[in-house]
RNA sequence: GCCCAUAUAGCUCAGUCGGUAGAGCACUCCCUUGGUAAGGGAGAGGCCAUUGGUUCGAGUCCAGUUAUGGGCACCA
C-alpha cells in the first residue's frame, strides 16, 4: 500500500506505508520539522504523530502561524493541567482552551489556588517540558471513557463526555501519567512547548459560564512561539499600562473617583474642559446632521418606567428615590422614554417625520460592583444620545445618514480603522417578521453603503429590533465598541406614540436609538489611551503653556497670554522661578501640545520661541504670527486642527 | 453579584521577627534669573481605608465592612 502526499508547492512525496506528519516535515527540512506543530491533511488539522492513511494534500503547520500558536497554547493548557494534577491530586480538571495571547485551565477544588501555588505550578510545567513526555492520541469507547473518568474521580470530565453527541469519536491524549479527554490535535511531545510561556493570573470562573453554577478556579497563562515573542508581549502589556486612562487621569489631573461615589466621576477642571469640548463638538455635528437638541427629566415616576417596560426588565439596575412618600421616582437609565414624551406631547403629522431629537442626557445605572472599571464602566454618564421617529420606509435613509455621521466623527477624532457589527433577529422578539425583514434590510443596506467592513452577529439583536454596532480600533490595536444604531419596533407602541399619516389614520412610528460615542466619559478614556494622554490640540485642556526663562520676560508673557486668551486659546502661564529645562520637562510630562518660551531676547524683539509636544525642534515666530496661528488652530474643526502631537 | 489580590504623605512606593512611621517627587519658604526633559538649602505634610478582635503593645496577626485592581457573570 502506498501513500502519496501533495505539498503546498505541488510537489509529491511517496511512501510505501502511511507516513507521519513529522516524517513529511523532516523530508522537507530540519528547520521546518523543528517548527512544526501539526499537519493539515485535506483541510483538517492532524497530529504529527498520526499516520496518514491515504493520499492527501498536506501542509505543515508551524508554531509561528496563528493556528500553530493556538495549538501550542492548547498544549500549554494541558501541561498546566498535568502540573496541577501532579501537585494537587485532589484537584479536578475541567476545560482548558487557548485564548487570545495565551490559554487558561479551569480546575475544580475546595480551596482557591494561592499565588505561591501558581509559582509552583509554573515550575512544574517547566519540569514537564524538560521531561519531554510523548503525547499519545487514543480513541476510546464512550462508555469506557465515562467509566474511566468516573473511576478516577473526574466528575466534570465525565459530565463533558456524557454531554457529547452520541456519534462523537472520543479521543484521549496521554502524556506521562496524565490522561485527558481532548479533540486535539497536540504536539508530539511536551518538550516542543518550549520555554516561552508564563502563568499570569488566578481568577474565579463559573462552570460552563453560568453564574448559577459553582465557581471554578481558573489559571491564566500566556504562551508564544519563542522567547522573543513572549518578551514583546510583556512589553506591550507594559505599554498598555502606561496608557491606562486611570493612571493618566491622575497624572494629568483630569478626574478622580472616591469611595463615597463608586462608579461616578469627580471631574477636575481639566478633565471637564475636555468633556465639554467633546460635547460642543458633538453638538455641532448632530445639529449639522439635522437633529434638534432636547433635554428630559433625570427622575420620572415609576409608572412611566413600567409602561416603557424598563421597570420589569431592568428595574434592578435602576436607582430609585422615595423622598416623596407617595410615589417612587426612578433615575433614568436611558433617555428614550423621555424623548417619547416629547414626541407624544402634541399631535404629530407624518410631515414632521423623520423627527430627530438629540439629547446629551446624564443617565444612571446601578451596574454590578464587579463591573465598574475606571471611566470605561461607570454608574452615571453622559450619552451622546439621539432618537429618531420615522416611518418604516424612512429607516434606510435614516440609517445611512447616521452611518455617515459616525464615519465623519470617528475620522475627525482620529480613528480610521472602523468596522461594523450587524446583529439580526434573536429567537425571542416582538413584532412581525415582515417588519423585521424591513428593518434588517435597512440596516444592512446602510452598513454596506458605508464601505466599511461589517460582520454579522446572528441572533444578537435586541428583542425589540436589530442593531448596528460601530467598533473602532485604537493606536495599540484594541477594539472598542462605541456607536450603536438600534431599530426599536416596540417602545413607541408601548408608550402610545403615534402620528397622523397621509391616510388620516393613526400610525405608530419606528424609533431609532443611536449614539456615536456612546458615553462621553468612556470615550474620553478611549481617547486618552489612544493618544497615550497627549490629546490633540483642539481637545487638550491646556493647549498652550507660556514659560518664561527670566523674570524680565514676565510682562511680555502676560501680554501674550492676554492676547491668546482673547482669541479663544486655552492656556496657562508659568512665571515660576525655575530653570527653563525644568519647566520644559514638567509641561512635557503634562503633555501640553504647545509651549511658548520667552526669554530676554524674545521680549526685546517681540518674538516667541515655539516648542511643540513630541519634538525638540524650536521655531521662532513673531508675536502676531504666533497669536494668529494658534487662534486659528483653536477655532478649527478637529481633523484639520493644528496637529501638534504627531511629530 | 461571585473568586482572588490590594489599601501607608498629594503622587510613586519602602516599612524585617508585633515595640510609637520612612524615601523620592510634588508642596511652602530662602538662595539662585538660569536658553529647551529635574540648580541648591530648609520646612511642613500620615487616625497606616474602616469597624471589631488577639496582645502589655498592632501599619504589621485574625475577622467583618468599604473601595480599588485582575478575572467570571452582567452590560437595557
Amino acid at each position: 500500500m502506498s501513500v502519496d502526499v501533495t505539498l503546498k508547492d505541488g510537489s509529491v512525496q511517496s511512501f510505501d506505508r502511511p507516513p507521519f506528519g513529522l516524517e513529511i516535515a523532516d523530508n522537507i527540512g530540519k528547520s521546518l520539522a523543528k517548527k512544526a506543530v501539526a499537519i493539515r491533511v485535506n483541510g483538517d488539522l492532524v497530529d504529527l504523530t498520526r499516520p496518514i492513511e491515504r493520499d492527501a494534500i498536506v501542509e505543515i503547520v508551524t508554531r509561528d502561524t496563528r493556528e500553530g500558536l493556538d495549538l501550542l497554547r492548547h498544549d500549554a493548557a494541558h501541561v498546566l493541567a498535568e502540573a496541577a494534577k501532579e501537585l494537587f491530586p485532589e484537584t479536578q480538571v475541567t476545560i482548558g482552551p487557548s485564548v487570545e495571547n495565551g490559554f487558561y485551565y479551569d480546575f475544580a477544588r475546595d480551596a482557591p489556588f494561592t499565588p505561591e501555588e501558581l509559582e509552583r505550578m509554573e515550575e512544574r510545567m517547566r519540569e514537564i517540558v524538560n521531561r519531554d513526555e510523548q503525547i499519545v492520541r487514543e480513541v476510546w469507547g464512550r462508555q469506557e471513557a465515562i467509566e474511566y473518568f468516573r473511576g478516577i474521580g473526574e466528575e466534570y470530565k465525565t459530565r463533558i463526555i456524557e454531554d457529547l453527541p452520541r456519534d462523537e469519536v472520543i479521543t484521549i491524549y496521554r502524556q506521562g501519567d496524565f490522561v485527558d479527554l481532548c479533540r486535539g490535535p497536540h504536539l508530539p511531545s511536551t518538550g516542543r512547548l518550549g520555554k516561552a510561556f508564563k502563568l499570569t493570573k488566578l481568577a474565579g470562573a463559573y462552570w460552563r459560564g453560568d453564574s448559577s453554577n459553582e465557581m471554578l478556579q481558573r489559571v491564566y497563562g500566556t504562551a508564544w512561539s519563542g522567547e522573543k515573542e513572549l518578551k514583546a508581549y510583556l512589553r506591550q502589556l507594559e505599554e498598555a499600562e502606561k496608557r491606562d486612562h486611570r493612571r493618566l487621569g491622575k497624572h494629568l489631573d483630569l478626574f478622580h473617583f472616591q469611595e463615597e461615589a463608586p462608579g461616578s466621576v469627580f471631574w477636575h477642571p481639566k478633565g471637564w474642559t475636555a468633556i465639554q469640548t467633546l460635547i460642543r463638538y458633538m453638538r455641532a455635528k448632530v445639529l449639522e446632521s439635522g437633529y434638534e437638541e432636547v433635554n428630559t427629566p433625570d427622575m420620572m415616576d415609576r409608572s412611566l418606567w413600567e409602561a416603557s417596560g424598563h421597570w420589569e426588565a431592568f428595574g434592578e439596575n435602576m436607582f430609585t428615590s422615595d423622598t416623596d412618600k407617595d410615589r417612587t421616582l426612578a433615575m433614568k437609565p436611558m433617555n428614550c422614554p423621555g424623548a417619547v414624551q416629547i414626541f407624544n406631547n402634541r399631535l404629530r403629522s407624518y410631515r414632521e417625520l423623520p423627527l430627530r431629537l438629540a439629547e446629551f442626557g446624564k443617565v444612571h445605572r446601578f451596574e454590578p460592583s464587579g463591573a465598574l472599571l475606571g471611566l470605561m464602566r461607570v454608574r452615571s454618564f453622559i450619552q451622546d444620545d439621539g432618537h429618531t421617529f420615522c416611518t418604516e420606509s424612512q429607516i434606510t435613509g435614516e440609517s445611512k445618514r447616521f452611518c455617515q455621521l459616525v464615519r465623519e466623527v470617528y475620522r475627525d477624532l482620529g480613528f480610521d480603522d472602523i468596522h461594523i457589527k450587524f446583529a439580526d433577529r434573536p429567537p425571542k422578539r416582538v413584532g412581525d417578521d415582515s417588519i423585521w425583514d424591513t428593518a434588517e434590510k435597512a440596516l444592512e443596506e446602510a452598513a454596506i453603503a458605508t464601505g466599511l467592513d461589517y460582520t454579522l452577529n446572528p441572533g444578537e439583536g435586541a428583542f425589540y429590533g436589530p442593531k448596528l454596532e460601530f467598533v473602532l480600533r485604537d493606536a495599540i490595536g484594541r477594539d472598542w465598541q462605541c456607536g450603536t444604531l438600534q431599530v426599536d419596533l416596540n417602545l413607541p407602541h408601548r408608550l402610545g406614540a403615534y402620528y397622523i399619516a397621509e391616510d388620516s389614520d393613526k400610525h405608530t412610528p419606528v424609533l431609532l436609538h443611536r449614539a456615536v460615542l456612546g458615553s462621553f466619559e468612556r470615550f474620553l478614556g478611549i481617547l486618552l489611551e489612544h493618544h497615550a494622554g497627549a490629546l490633540p490640540f483642539w481637545l487638550a485642556p491646556v493647549q498652550v503653556m507660556i514659560a518664561t526663562i527670566v523674570s524680565d520676560a514676565d510682562d511680555y508673557a502676560l501680554e501674550l497670554a492676554e492676547s491668546l486668551r482673547l482669541h479663544g486659546v486655552r492656556l496657562d502661564v508659568d512665571l515660576r522661578n525655575e530653570k527653563i529645562s525644568y519647566k520644559v520637562r514638567e509641561h512635557s510630562e503634562m503633555k501640553v501640545p504647545v509651549m511658548l518660551i520667552l526669554g530676554r531676547s524674545e521680549a526685546e524683539e517681540r518674538t516667541v520661541t515655539v516648542r511643540r509636544f513630541g519634538t525638540k525642534k524650536q521655531e521662532n515666530l513673531a508675536f502676531d504670527d504666533t497669536v494668529e496661528t494658534l487662534a486659528r488652530a483653536a477655532g478649527e474643526a478637529p481633523r484639520s486642527a493644528f496637529r501638534t502631537n504627531t511629530p
